[in-house]
DNA sequence: CCGTAATACCTCGTAATCGATGTATTGTTC
DNA sequence: GAACAATACATCGATTACGAGGTATTACGG
């Protein structure tokens, strides 16, 4: 998810660590934080990995920043990432907003859509939180109000973004 | 998250950990799977914090099962996590979904509100995804139509938990 | 001129997670 | 009777993440 946001937002203009921090905590950072100690290793894997370079630059203000860069094959990598996302990528919501924030690089409608069907494949499936036996049971059914409001949250949702899934689809495929 | 499930399941009955595998996995599987590979160290981790005990007993069709079951530090540890839950517990959907789910063991309807209060106010604050310099971007003003799709989405998931989260609150209170 | 905030980067130890793999038993299907 | 799935638990190494802490500079208010 992380390395999927540091090659989304590279893949636009070249940014310094620093800025790109500010970028991703604006993205993910009110749902999910992400620490310096966390995105400056991911940096050095992806340029250990050779999908990012970096070239020093005076800093503006105070130290001099690292400006990062995408190389052929960072793009190549982000693109296949956005076009083959990992299951996970598809069922967490965490981690399908981050592929749904950059998709637009994809630059391939029918292949955008196809992401955008697995998507719909999943949310498609019968799926509850809670079950009784093999049935899943419905919000209805339970006394808890607190697990009734779970389902019924993750039902509007569920409906909401079927709705876009459907319309979208539709339209990238005329 | 995971321990929380853990010590919420237990809460109610005694398990053994294939069992307990079994239910996370109606919980939360189809959205984050869990490895056995960190289920069984969580669970030993949790033991030997003193918070549940394991009693051996034969399995039923198979290899011996081992019982396990919260002890009354691990009883309270639960209400605990529960009552104050983790800044990441009131943000991240995955996380909030279990607190929820566990909600009910809290038992003390004002301590209950307090908690669907804390994500009350983290949904009423103003946040979006995407950012002119300081200001929010509303879905409207954006081009790429999966990042508006991402904002519809995130707000119509928003609409319907404020509203579920305020009648809530209001019947709690009563 | 001193403290604080912001900019800008980094390391270290610890903890959590995952995939792969292993062990052993019972029940079911070909 | 030989596979195979399901039950039931576990370890190990590699990866990933996090909190705490560190370094250095500029800008600004008191």
């Amino acid at each position: 998810m992380l390395e999927l946001a540091i090659l989304g937002f590279l893949y636009d203009a070249p940014l310094h660590g620093y800025e790109l921090r500010k970028r991703i905590t604006a993205l993910t950072g009110h749902v999910k934080p992400v620490a310096e100690s966390t995105l400056y290793p991911a940096i050095k894997r992806l340029e250990k990995a050779g999908l990012l370079g970096r070239a020093t630059e005076p800093g503006a203000v105070a130290a001099p920043r690292h400006v990062l860069t995408l190389t052929e094959e960072g793009r190549r990598e982000l693109r296949r990432r956005l076009a083959e996302p990992a299951q996970q990528d598809i069922t967490d919501e965490n981690r399908w907003f981050t592929v749904l924030a950059f998709l637009r690089h994809l630059d391939d409608a029918p292949a955008q859509a196809g992401v955008l069907r697995r998507r719909l494949a999943f949310l498609e499936e019968p799926a509850s939180f809670f079950y009784d036996g093999e049935r899943p049971l419905r919000a209805e059914e339970l006394d808890d109000p607190f697990r009734r409001g779970l389902l019924t949250i993750a039902r509007a949702t569920s409906r909401a973004e079927l709705a876009w899934l459907r319309e979208t689809i539709a339209s990238l495929d005329d």
